[in-house]
DNA sequence: CTGTAACACTTAACCGATCAAGTCATGGCG
DNA sequence: CGCCATGACTTGATCGGTTAAGTGTTACAG
C-alpha cells in the first residue's frame, strides 16, 4: 500500500505542495475554502505527515526518550517505571510525541545513546532517572544542548530541570509515625547507595530519628531486588537490637522483608512493624497488606513529561517538586509488643 | 553544538558527499586508504548518520514499535511486559534499532496508532501482544503491509508470523503434577476471557482435568490484577465444593490468591496448593514461596525481536514456537490433606 | 485611472542522507 | 596506438516535507 504524502494531496486538490502544507498546519497564506478542501482530502485518503520528512526539514522528532540503567531482572517486577511510563504517555499522546526506550547496561551507555539519539535527531529530549553523584550524564547533555529532564532530586544538575519529590519530607513522616506508635529502634533497607535519592532519604532518615532522640538509625544498603532485600532484613532480625520496625526503600524489598519475617516466625506487625517505599498493587495484595509511602507515580511522570516539552518547546522552564509520598497505613504497622 | 553532517565530513576530506555515503556504508566506490581517512574523520567528529535523512531516502526508519493495551495498574505490577521489553532490546540495539512504546486504552486506539506510525514512517514492523478473537488489528496490518510479529497465540493471523508458547502443554503438566500429588478438585483462575491465550489455556485446562477423569474442572475468568484474583479466590474457596488446588494464569493473582488463603485461614499448602503462571521474582519473595510454570520471557521477546527484524529485511518467515514453560515446584504445592 | 496593499496562491531552495549515472585517469590488450 | 574495461571518484536527482521569496489577482484609496 502506497502511502499518500502532500503531492498527492495536492494533485487531488488542483494546489501546490506548499498550499497543502500551509493548509494543514494551520499557516496563514490559504483561503478558509481551500483549508477546508484539503483537509478534508487528507482525511479521505488518510493522509499522515512523513515523520523523516518533517525531521529533516528543522522541524523536531516528535519523539522522546527513555534510557533505563537496571538490570533486567529488576525491571521486569519494578513497578515504578511501568507507572512512570504510564504518566509520560498521558502526556505525550495528547502531543503525539512518541517515546523511545533503550534499555542499557551502564550509565557510560546511556551517555552513548544520548549522543547518539542527538546525532541521529532522533529525539527531542529525554528523561534522565536515577541521578547519582557527580553524574556523567548531566554535562554530557549540557553539552549537547539536548533538552532534558530529570527525575528526582534534588541535585546538582545545573541548567537541567528536575521534578523531584520531598523524600526527606515522606521519611520524616514514616519515622514520626512509627514513633508516635511507640517504636524506638527502626532500621531502613535503602536503595542503591550510589543514586542521589537514596543519599538523601539516607541523611533525612538519620537526621530525623536524632531528633526525636532514638538510640539507633540503621540503614541497611540494597539494591532494590527482592533477594536483597531478604538478605538484609535477615541480617537485621539476628542482630542482638533487634528493630521493631524497618522501613523499606521500596515496595519489592518490603514484600521480601515481610516473607523473611515471617520465615523466621516474627509476627508482622506484632513482633515487627513494616514500611514500605511506594505503594504498588503489591502492597495490599501481600498479607498483613502493607503500610506505605504512596505518591502517584504516573502524575509524577505526568508532570515530567510536561516539562520535558516545555523545555522542547524551548521554554524557560524551573524544577518543580512533584505531590510529597504519604503515608498509607495498613495492615503491618502496629505498637511494638512491650516487654 | 551543531550537528556533524557527512557535509562536513565530506569537506575536511576533501571528497564529495556521495564519497563519504560509500565509503561509510561499506559500499565499493572508494579506496581502502580514503574509506579508512574518512572514517577516521567521522569518528573524530563524533559522527551519527541523521536518522531522518535515511529514513527519508527510502531505507529504513530503524525503529519497531509496542504498543500497550491494558491499563496502566496493570501493566505497573505485571512483571511479564518489562521482561518482554528486556529480550526486545538486546536483540534491537545489537543491531542499533530503537524501540518506540505506546501504551493506549483499546484495541481500536491500537489499530490508530498503527496506522499513524506507518503513515510516518516511524516504524519499520511491529510487535503484537495479547491476541484476541477476530483481532480487528490484524487485517489493519495486512492491508498496510506494516511487518509485524504476533506474541502468543497460536491463533488465525493469516501472513503474519507468531511467536507462541505451548500454553497448552504447560497447563498439562501443571495438573498432571496436581493430580500425581493427589488432588481430585484443581480450579483454575483465568486471565482476560476475550484474549485468545486465555481460551487456549482454559480448553486445554478443561480437556486434561477431563482425560484424567477428574470431577470438575472450574475456570474462573478474571483481568490479571491482584483484586480480581483475590475476588475470584475468595469466591472458589467460599464455595461447597471447596478445590484443594488452584492454578492462576499469572503471578499476580497468584500472590493475591495466597495473601485471600492466609487471611481465611486456609493453610497453603496443607489445605490448597497453589500454582502461578509465569515465575517473576515474586513467586520466590512472598511466603511460602509459590511453585510456578515457569519461562524465559526475555528470551521469548528475543526470539519475537528476531522474528520480526527479519521480516522487515524482507525474509520468509514462519511461526516459531518458543520454550514451554515448566513447573517449577516450590512450597505452596503439596499432597492435600486426606480427611 | 493608477498605485499599492492584501490575499491566495506557486516556485524553488533546503534539510541530510542515498544511489544511479556520468566523468576522468589509468592500465591492459590486440 | 587505439580501444575498452576498471577503479575512484563526482554530479545531481531523489525522498517528503517546510518556508522564504516570487507572482498574479482583486479591492480600494487617492
Amino acid at each position: 500500500m502506497k502511502r499518500p504524502t502532500i503531492a498527492d494531496i495536492a494533485q487531488r486538490a488542483g494546489v501546490s505542495k506548499g498550499a497543502v502544507s500551509y493548509a494543514l498546519n494551520g499557516q496563514p497564506g490559504v483561503s478558509e475554502a481551500t483549508r477546508k478542501r484539503i483537509v478534508a482530502i487528507a482525511q479521505e485518503i488518510g493522509f499522515n505527515p512523513n515523520s523523516a520528512a518533517r525531521a529533516l526539514s528543522g522541524a523536531t522528532a516528535k519523539a522522546v526518550g527513555l534510557t533505563l540503567c537496571r538490570p533486567a531482572r529488576i525491571l521486569s517486577i519494578e513497578p515504578f517505571f511501568m507507572g512512570l511510563i504510564s504518566g509520560f504517555e498521558a502526556e505525550l499522546a495528547a502531543r503525539s510525541y512518541a517515546l523511545t526506550l533503550q534499555v542499557v547496561a551502564t550509565p557510560e551507555n546511556e551517555v552513548e545513546v544520548y549522543r547518539r539519539w542527538w546525532g541521529e535527531r532522533r529525539v527531542d529530549g529525554v528523561f534522565v532517572s536515577d541521578l547519582r553523584d557527580d553524574d556523567v550524564r548531566i554535562p554530557v547533555l549540557q553539552t549537547l544542548r539536548l533538552p532534558a529532564v530529570v527525575i528526582g532530586g534534588p541535585g546538582d544538575t545545573g541548567s537541567i530541570t528536575q521534578v523531584w519529590s520531598d523524600d526527606a519530607g515522606a521519611v520524616a513522616e514514616a519515622v514520626r509515625y512509627l514513633v508516635a506508635l511507640g517504636h524506638r529502634r527502626i532500621a531502613r533497607v535503602g536503595g542503591l547507595p550510589d543514586l542521589l535519592h537514596t543519599q538523601s532519604r539516607t541523611r533525612a532518615f538519620t537526621d530525623v530519628c536524632m531528633a526525636l532522640g532514638l538510640e539507633t538509625a540503621v540503614t541497611v544498603p540494597s539494591d532494590y531486588t527482592g533477594e536483597e532485600g531478604g538478605r538484609a532484613t535477615r541480617r537485621l532480625l539476628i542482630g542482638a537490637e533487634r528493630p521493631t520496625a524497618i522501613i523499606y526503600d521500596n515496595d519489592v524489598m518490603a514484600v521480601a522483608g515481610l516473607a523473611v519475617a515471617q520465615e523466621m516466625g516474627i509476627r508482622v506487625p506484632a513482633d515487627l512493624s513494616i514500611v514500605a517505599w511506594d505503594d504498588s498493587p503489591l502492597c495490599s495484595l501481600v498479607h498483613p497488606s502493607l503500610t506505605a509511602l504512596s505518591r502517584d507515580i504516573s502524575e509524577y511522570g505526568a508532570q515530567a513529561a510536561r516539562q520535558l516539552l516545555a523545555a522542547v518547546d524551548g521554554e524557560q522552564v524551573t524544577s518543580v517538586e512533584a505531590g510529597t509520598a504519604h503515608l498509607t497505613p495498613r495492615g503491618s504497622t502496629a505498637p511494638p509488643r512491650t516487654r
